[in-house]
DNA sequence: CTAATTGCAAATCGTTTGCATGGAC
DNA sequence: GTCCATGCAAACGATTTGCAATTAG
């Protein structure tokens, strides 16, 4: 893979921003160092680097909007690569105490963990559903 | 509000799936029973009812995807109203002990903490940008 | 030189909205 | 009867893709 001069100007936006930028916002920046990048551009190079390792996303793997009607406490695993998420019980998670840390930002409603991984189908190579058209290898 | 016959049926499926569908594979599901059911129905019920706190949605709101390049380990925390995330760090929580009931899944990477809640400018009535056209009041 | 990468524009997909009809209260 | 909820279709916004031109190695 090449080392160009556009990705390496993403990688630094997200590296240094600490809002956890969007394709559009990483967009935004870099297009004042690079005034020729486009939309696509970043969001490739950001799906790259995710697939290298260097980045990850919020949450899980967007598709669509989930819903959960689960509203005792419970925490979730979430596959990285189909999105799967399942629920879990843990009674010593439900007990966290929340650091100063987290409260600053606000008033805490609950505290959830949640386990990322790759789940047994992905692991097993048959994929469900996988993202995208799936880049398949990393060279 | 009303008490439909396709609200009943979206939120019994919400309720009884543990698989936190979207809404078209919730969709999908109330369609058999109820054939007549729209998408947009479905959708309205199901932010309606996550309105009324009977069914959340996964993960941090979700408008698009957010990138994080913040590969050590560190936690989240997450405001349900507009979707700010900030990542904060605690040693307690980076050293979680993985229940069984979450490794059946697959293989874990990494263990976070969400701490979901309001933060202190929604809480303040000005959220930078709050969700979707609004639907305000809650009657 | 050659394959990978870019930029553009068009295509897709998930989700939302305007509007007229139908149904709950 | 009144107003809210529904279904439909069109509108939207975020993200992806095909393709020809460009560039890194």
């Amino acid at each position: 893979m090449k080392l160009t001069h556009q990705r390496l100007e993403i990688f630094r936006e997200v590296a240094s921003s600490s809002e956890h930028p969007n394709a559009e916002a990483v967009f935004r920046a870099v297009q004042s160092r690079v005034p020729t990048v486009s939309l696509d551009t970043v969001y490739r190079a950001l799906w790259l680097l995710t697939d290298l390792g260097l980045v990850s996303t919020l949450g899980p793997r967007r598709e669509s909007v989930r819903f959960d009607a689960n509203l005792g406490h419970h925490h979730h695993f979430v596959c990285v690569r189909c999105g799967l998420t399942r629920d879990f019980e843990n009674p010593a998670f439900d007990a966290l105490r929340i650091p100063p840390a987290a409260r600053r930002f606000g008033n805490v409603i609950v505290a959830q963990v949640e386990v990322r991984g790759v789940c047994s189908r992905c692991a097993s190579g048959k994929p469900l559903r996988s993202r995208r058209k799936e880049k398949s290898h990393v060279k």
